[in-house]
RNA sequence: GAGAUUGUAGCUCAGCUGGUUAGAGCGCCUGAUUGUGGUUCAGGAGGUCGCGGGUUCGAACCCCGUCUUUCUCCCCA
C-alpha cells in the first residue's frame, strides 16, 4: 500500500477553504449576471484539434493531453515510435482538457452561431489546466472566471468591462488594485514608427517586462529579438510617457505617422470617456503603453488587473485579471467577422492575495447552528421530531449519530463550531421541555421547542 | 523546457563528523467525570526518516536516479 498524494500543482479545499472560495466565486458570479451576462459552461474535455495552435507553441505544450482510450499503441508501426513527441502525441491522444474558457466559448459560438441572440454575452466559471511548472500564485488546475461579448465592435463594452472589474473587486472587499489598460493598436503603431513593422509581437513580449526588468536590460532583451540600435533609439519616448499627466497628448505627436496608432489610441480615449459618463466612483484605472500580455489573438484593447496591499503597492502575485478584444478569434474555426471581448479573473490568485491581505469576512465557514444529543436511542427517536422543526424553521442541524458519552458528543460539537446544542434525556422527555446549550457560554436553560427556535436566532 | 531548493509522527520542527532502540511541542486516543466541550492532571498510541538503487562493518545523514515542495527564468490567472 502506498501513502496518497496530489497530483502536482493540485490541491484540496476542506471546508474552510470552501467557505471562503464561494465567497469569491458567488461574488463574482451575481456582479456578472448584473451587467446581462448569462451562464455558459463547457466540457473539461476538448478534441486536441480545438485547443492546439491557438495558443501559441508554447500553449501546445502546457496543455494536458489525454491518452486515446483502448489499446492506444496497437496501431502504432515500428516507424511510428521512431516519430519525435510531438508527432507521436497526435497519433495516441486526440483529447485535453482545457487551456483556457475563451476557446470553448470561440468553438460554442461558431458551433451555434444561428441560434444565439447577438451581440452575445456569457460569463463561464470553470476549472482549466495547464501543465507549468506550480510556482507562487500558480497552479496546474485553477479557476477562470470569464465575461465576454461577442458579435459587437462598440466600445461601450470595454467600458462595461472596466466598471465590472471595479464591482467585482470592490464586492470582494478588495480596495486596492488597478485595471490596467493598453491597446494592441498602439503597439503596432509604435513598432511602425521606430522602423519595425510585423515585429510588434517581439516588441511586446520584451516591452511587457519593463516594469520587472527595467529599461536597460528591455533594450537588451530587443537588440537580441531582432531590433537595431536605430530602431530602439527611436522607442526613447516611450520611457517618459508614463511619467506624463496626459500621455494621450505626447502619444499622439509620436504617433501621428501611424494611422493604426491613431486608431489605438482614440479607441482609448472613447473608452476613457465612457467609463467618465458612468461616473464610476474613484476609478483605478491606468493608461500603461507597455502593457502587452503575449496571448496572441489580442487585437484591440488589454486589460491587467493587479491587487494593491493597503499602502497601495502591488501585491507580489502576477495578474488577477486579464483580458482584450480579440477581432477574428472565431475565424480559426471558420467564422470571420465576429469580433468579441471579455476578461478572465483568476479565483485562486484572488483567493491567495485575499489571504495574505487578510481580506476575508469572519464568519464565513457554514457550519450546523444545532446538534442535537444522542443520549440513547429512546431519546434520539424522540429528538428526531425536534430535529425535523428546526430544521423547518431554516436552521442548520443535526443530531450526533451514535449513543456514545455525552462529553463525546459536545466535544465534537465544540470541534465543529456548532454554538448551540440541544440535550435531550429521561428529564428532558418526562418535562416536555428541552436543554439548550450555549457553547460560547456554557449556560444552559430548560425551555420549549418555540422558546428555543428564538434563542438560537442570535 | 532550464536553474536553484525542500521532504523525519496527523501538524510545526530538532536530530552533532556516518555509530546503540530517531526525539520535542502541538494534536490525537483512554481515564480522572455512567448527563456536559473548552482548562487541568495521569497514562497511551503513532515513524518503511518521500521512493528506488549504490558506497560502507554500519546511512535520516554520503553518491546516483526518481517523485514532491518552494522560488527564479520562460510564459501566464
Amino acid at each position: 500500500m502506498s501513502k496518497p498524494s496530489l497530483a502536482r500543482g493540485t490541491r484540496d479545499f476542506g471546508p474552510e477553504q470552501m467557505a471562503k472560495r464561494t465567497f469569491i466565486l458567488e461574488t463574482i458570479r451575481r456582479t456578472f449576471q448584473l451587467y446581462g451576462f448569462q451562464p455558459l459552461e463547457t466540457p473539461a474535455i476538448e478534441n486536441l484539434s480545438v485547443l492546439m495552435g491557438k495558443y501559441g507553441e508554447e500553449g501546445d505544450q502546457l496543455l494536458f493531453k489525454i491518452l486515446n482510450s483502448g489499446d492506444y499503441s496497437n496501431k502504432l508501426t515500428e516507424q511510428d515510435w521512431q516519430l519525435e513527441s510531438k508527432e507521436l502525441t497526435s497519433k495516441i491522444s486526440e483529447k485535453g482538457l482545457r487551456y483556457d474558457l475563451t476557446v470553448p466559448f470561440a468553438r460554442y459560438v461558431v458551433m451555434n452561431r444561428g441560434t444565439l441572440p447577438l451581440p452575445f454575452k456569457r460569463y463561464q466559471i470553470q476549472p482549466v489546466w495547464r501543465a507549468d511548472r506550480p510556482q507562487k500564485g500558480r497552479y496546474r488546475e485553477f479557476y477562470q472566471c470569464d465575461a465576454d461579448v461577442v458579435g459587437t465592435d462598440s466600445l461601450l463594452c470595454e467600458a462595461e468591462i472596466v466598471l465590472m472589474l471595479h464591482e467585482s473587486l470592490r464586492n470582494l472587499r478588495i480596495p486596492n488594485f488597478r485595471v490596467k489598460l493598453n491597446n494592441r493598436k498602439i503597439l503596432s503603431g509604435i513598432s511602425e514608427v521606430i522602423g519595425a513593422p510585423g515585429l510588434e509581437g517581439q516588441f511586446a513580449v520584451a516591452i511587457d517586462k519593463l516594469d520587472k526588468i527595467g529599461k536597460e536590460k528591455v533594450i537588451q532583451e530587443l537588440l537580441n529579438r531582432g531590433f537595431t540600435e536605430e530602431n530602439v533609439a527611436k522607442l526613447e519616448p516611450i520611457f517618459t510617457l508614463s511619467n506624463q499627466a496626459e500621455p494621450f497628448v505626447a502619444l499622439k505627436q509620436w504617433l501621428n505617422p501611424s494611422e493604426t496608432g491613431m486608431q489605438g489610441i482614440g479607441e482609448l480615449e472613447e473608452i476613457w470617456a465612457l467609463v467618465d459618463g458612468f461616473e464610476l466612483e474613484n476609478p483605478q484605472l491606468e493608461f500603461d503603453v507597455t502593457l502587452a500580455r503575449g496571448l496572441s489573438y489580442y487585437t484591440g484593447a488589454i486589460f491587467e488587473v493587479k491587487a494593491h496591499d493597503h499602502d497601495d503597492h502591488p501585491v507580489n502575485m502576477g495578474s488577477i485579471s486579464g483580458g482584450g478584444r480579440y477581432d477574428n478569434l472565431t475565424g480559426t474555426f471558420g467564422v470571420d467577422g465576429l469580433s468579441g471581448v471579455g476578461i478572465s479573473l483568476g479565483v485562486d490568485r484572488i483567493y491567495d492575495v485575499m489571504e495574505e491581505l487578510g481580506l476575508f469576512p469572519a464568519d464565513q465557514i457554514q457550519t450546523t447552528r444545532v446538534m442535537l444529543s444522542n443520549f440513547d436511542k429512546k431519546a434520539a427517536n424522540y429528538g428526531l421530531k425536534v430535529l425535523k422543526q428546526i430544521r423547518e424553521a431554516g436552521f442548520n442541524a443535526e443530531m450526533y449519530p451514535d449513543s456514545v458519552k455525552l462529553k463525546k458528543q459536545l466535544d465534537f460539537a465544540d470541534r465543529k463550531q456548532i454554538p448551540f446544542v440541544i440535550l435531550i434525556g429521561s428529564q428532558e422527555m418526562e418535562s416536555g421541555n428541552l436543554t439548550l446549550k450555549n457553547m460560547k457560554t456554557g449556560e444552559q436553560i430548560s425551555v420549549s421547542i418555540v422558546e428555543a427556535l428564538e434563542k438560537i436566532k442570535f
